[in-house]
RNA sequence: GGGCGUUUAGCUCAGUUGGUUAGAGCAUCUGCCUUACAAGCAGAGGGUCAUAGGUUCGAGUCCUAUAACGCCCACCA
């Protein structure tokens, strides 16, 4: 047998494992097997970068999920992929390109797209590498990339199909604009932070005379695009100017005052200017009242022609100081209010998003949200999110989400499948025949692709073969902040395209957080490289760190010393693993027909757990799971079956409970912990598979269920904590005797408290006397030791306890309330601890 | 403005359909180099479960209100 090191070394025991798993095929799924499939898509990562902590997280949950119900006998499939991530990595290819001096435009489209599959490649193959460290058990025979081929097609189709149905259209609208990637955004891609800005007051002087309204909006760099002032039909202040016109100052243009329920009497001064190509508010504003709409800016947000030679080629900043010098110079700038208000910014490049009114394609969502409101009722449809409150994030957004913008201006990613000629517009799966069409520049966003994650990957729409197997997939896990841009879509158009949920569950996590709990961020440098912590304490204690720490759907703050007491806890199963696999060499067989009751006890507690950490794992609950197995391993195996087996090591019982019941953590650790298990489990004598990654989990079993055994043994535990308790509180020596007054063997009893045999006696000694007891066993402890005040002090406390506990129940149980009503058990349990609470009163007082 | 969440030991977190004296890890204190493990073993201290009401025989758990903190959503000029 391989002799074990003393300490437990990730670095040498994480060795190798990743290649044996991979070598021997236990990744991959098996499309023709008989088994229950259970399939997980991989959230694809982005190819902008590495992994970090929140990534380590959401795998090693996925990784648990997939390794436990192999082991349970599905026919697991974890999908991996990455994703094209258009905006972020095309950012992250200009600048590149930059750092060399080289600009996009200039350097062509072509070029820029080798440019962006290099960097995919690049970082591709560092996340791969990054994969295996965590030891994730990734199906890479069918890994996928968003801007794959099939990906592709995929993509193309929908968008025909949802052209020709209506579904997806092209439109002029307002939409979020981030002028420095110079694309249009989804609202989900616009993160709004409160800045400190002002409403400014401005004079609107009416036609032909010095009367004024007093204008106030928080942007006055957009009177340029101005083509009404609006108030409230109900407003009697205002009433008399309805209809006429105001001099819209600097271009000292006429502009009318109309009414509109968008101007509301309560805020500001009660009249608001309409700038209807610049807000959205005032875009359908100026709609209704059919009103010009004057873009005043550039597409990289600077100043254009129209608001005047002076302006023109300015900032928004720059512009919005020149505005107000000259309004001030002119007396048309009535008062300054501080205001700290939101303002959106882009979620890539951190710019002020600028409203802009741009010709964009939408996707129409009200029916396809519509149809998840629906299926979201029926339980057997349904999403199930665990925790369920994420359910109604998802139907909230469904509720009130509103058409998506999905053309980007930009070149990385999925072109959009439509054509140009003059006026005529040609949508379909290739360009169309015929001299002069033009397809269009654009391509789409990220999440139009990836929302087709859970069955495109699958082969969807040309092949069915995995799809009828794993589609809808069993599983989704994922952060909650990726609810609305990725689940909510990834249902809708499940629902829409294969008439079925993606997923049956989705289980959501939180984010990490630093110990202060604030966000981790690159300008706070406050970053943890999960693979520093790979390196300094081993995947498995990250592992099962992160997969225990906190509850279902919460957020975790990160704790390197939790870190450290997973260390701690593999090395505790190492050492025990240790200790076992040198007293059980050259065991043949497990033989569990005639034990010992401490076996019997043992494979109770084993069974027990089991039964508990399995209810846990099914419900996803890993943090309740792991607790279930840390007490049992440590505290029932390591502290009290191990010592007890020292004394009986030579028996076949002892070792082939030994073996069986470590060979039953192993397993039960598994998923947590995946290269420390198969390390100790390849050394173990007797074992069923050639791997632990593929052996079966442990059934529940009452045949290993002793209840008498376990009680005999739980009260032997409880009196040996007892006497170790008096022991310590009375600072006892060696020099001690004690009485049993049980005639029950206490071979056990005396050996795991190192009792000396020449220290039993059979009679009472004249000296200082401790009463021990537990339910059955009694004894006295005798030694020369004169009561000291903390003795007396400890004995009268634990009286008052005990005294204050039976009173307690006597009230209880005397409360016919309580009786009657009561479940006959909990009763039933109140008086027999009364009893024994009597019982020990005595004893102490005797 | 709408919605959701959190508040339990010094710190980080569990706590299932309401039911024994509310648990764990870390930290603290005491005693141990006991031959699997001193990154260990044995023992101990530490909580009016945010606040105020209510329902109930019984509330950390259910209901109502309040406070603090956090997140998401929203077109607040």
């Amino acid at each position: 047998m391989k002799e074990l090191e003393k300490k437990y070394n990730p670095e040498i025991v994480e060795q190798n494992k990743y290649d044996f798993w991979l070598n021997k095929g236990y990744f991959n799924c098996d499309v023709n097997s008989k088994k229950e499939p259970f399939c997980i898509v991989l959230p694809p990562p982005n190819v902008t970068g590495v992994l970090h902590l929140g990534h380590a997280w959401d795998v090693t949950l996925q990784d648990i999920i997939i390794r436990y119900k192999k082991m349970e006998g599905y026919d697991t499939f974890w999908l991996p992929g990455m994703d094209h991530a258009a905006i972020a990595t095309e950012a992250k290819v200009v600048k590149r390109l930059k750092d060399q001096g080289i600009n996009k435009y200039e350097y062509g489209r072509e070029k820029f797209l080798e440019a962006c599959w290099d960097w995919t490649h690049e970082h591709g193959d560092i996340i791969r590498q990054q994969w295996a460290k965590m030891g994730i058990a990734l199906d890479y025979t069918k890994e996928r990339f968003t801007l794959d081929e099939g990906l592709s097609k995929a993509v193309r189709k929908v968008f025909v199909d949802y052209y020709n149905e209506g579904l997806i259209y092209r439109g002029e609208k307002i939409i979020n604009w981030d002028p420095v990637a110079q694309t249009a955004l989804s609202n989900e891609e616009v993160i709004y932070s409160e800045e400190k800005s002002a409403f400014y007051h401005i004079k609107y002087k009416l036609e032909g005379s010095e009367e004024y309204l007093d204008v106030a909006t928080t942007r006055p760099e957009t009177l340029f695009g101005d083509t009404a002032v609006a108030v409230n039909e109900n407003d009697e202040r205002y009433k008399k100017y309805v209809g006429k016109n105001v001099i819209l100052p600097i271009l000292n243009k006429p502009i009318p005052v109309i009414t509109d329920e968008h101007a509301d009497m309560e805020k500001g001064t009660g009249v608001v200017k309409i700038t209807p190509a610049h807000d959205p508010n005032d875009f359908e504003v100026g709609n209704r009242h059919n009103l010009e709409r004057i873009c005043i800016m550039n597409d990289d947000a600077t100043m254009n022609e129209n608001c005047g030679k002076k302006y023109a080629g300015m900032t928004r900043e720059e512009c919005r100081e020149a505005v107000l010098e000259d309004l001030k110079s002119q007396d048309l700038l009535i008062d300054i209010e501080p205001l700290v208000h939101e303002v959106g910014h882009s979620e890539r490049t951190g710019v002020m998003v600028e409203p802009m009114v741009k010709r964009q394609w939408f996707v129409k969502m009200r029916p396809l949200a519509d149809t998840v409101l629906e299926t979201q009722k029926d339980k057997d449809r349904k999403v199930n999110f665990v925790p369920s409150r994420y359910e109604k994030t998802m139907n909230h957004w469904m509720e009130i989400t509103y058409d998506w913008c999905i053309s980007r201006q930009l070149w990385w990613g999925h072109r959009i499948p439509a054509w140009y000629r003059n006026d005529e517009v040609y949508v379909g799966m290739d360009a169309p025949e015929g001299e002069g069409w033009v397809q269009d520049e654009d391509v789409l966003d990220t999440w139009f692709s990836s929302a087709l994650w859970p069955f495109a990957t699958l082969g969807w729409p040309d092949s069915d073969e995995l799809v009828k197997k794993y589609y809808p997939n069993q599983c989704l896990v994922t952060g909650y902040d990726i609810i609305p841009f990725w689940v909510n879509r990834m249902t809708f158009q499940g629902e829409k395209l294969l008439g079925a949920r993606p997923f049956e569950d989705c289980l959501i996590h939180g984010l990490i957080r630093d110990k202060q709990g604030r966000k981790f961020s690159k300008s706070l440098g406050n970053g943890i490289d999960p693979f520093d912590m790979v390196k300094e304490y081993g995947a498995d204690a990250l592992r099962y760190y992160l997969a225990t720490d906190v509850a279902p759907g919460t957020d975790m703050r990160f704790d390197e010393e939790k870190i450290k007491s997973a260390w701690n806890y593999i090395n505790k199963i190492w050492n025990a693993s240790r200790f076992v696999l040198s007293n059980i060499d050259g065991l043949k067989e497990i033989n569990l027909d005639s034990l010992k009751p401490e076996d019997k006890w043992i494979l109770t507690k084993f069974e027990k757990c089991l039964h508990e950490s399995k209810r846990f794992m099914d419900k996803y609950e890993f943090n309740n799971a792991g607790a279930s197995i840390y007490e049992f391993t440590w505290n029932y195996f390591c502290d009290y079956y191990i010592e007890m087996a020292k004394y009986s090591i030579d028996t076949d019982s002892t070792k082939s409970t030994l073996c069986y019941v470590l060979t039953g953590i192993l397993k039960m650790l598994h998923p947590f912990m995946p290269f420390v298990t198969e390390e100790i489990y390849q050394m173990l004598p007797v074992k069923d598979e050639e791997s632990i990654m593929i052996s079966a989990y442990p059934k529940y079993s009452k045949k290993y269920i002793f209840e008498s055994e376990e009680v005999a043994v739980d009260d032997s535990v409880e009196f040996i904590k007892s006497f170790r308790n008096i022991k310590a509180e009375n600072n006892m020596t060696k020099e001690f005797k004690v009485m049993f007054d049980t005639e029950d063997d206490n071979d056990i009893i005396v050996k795991l408290l190192k009792i000396d045999k020449d220290h039993i006696v059979n009679k009472p000694l004249g000296i200082k006397a401790y009463k021990v007891f537990s339910n059955r066993i009694k004894a006295t402890i005798f030694f020369e030791k004169v009561e000291s005040e903390a003795d007396r002090i400890l004995k009268e406390s634990q009286i008052k306890i005990l005294q204050a506990s039976i009173a307690r129940r006597e009230a209880l149980l005397s409360n016919e309330n309580y009786v009657n009503k009561a479940p006959a058990k909990i009763v039933e349990m109140d008086r027999t601890k009364l009893e024994e609470e009597k019982k020990k009163l005595e004893e102490l007082l005797k």
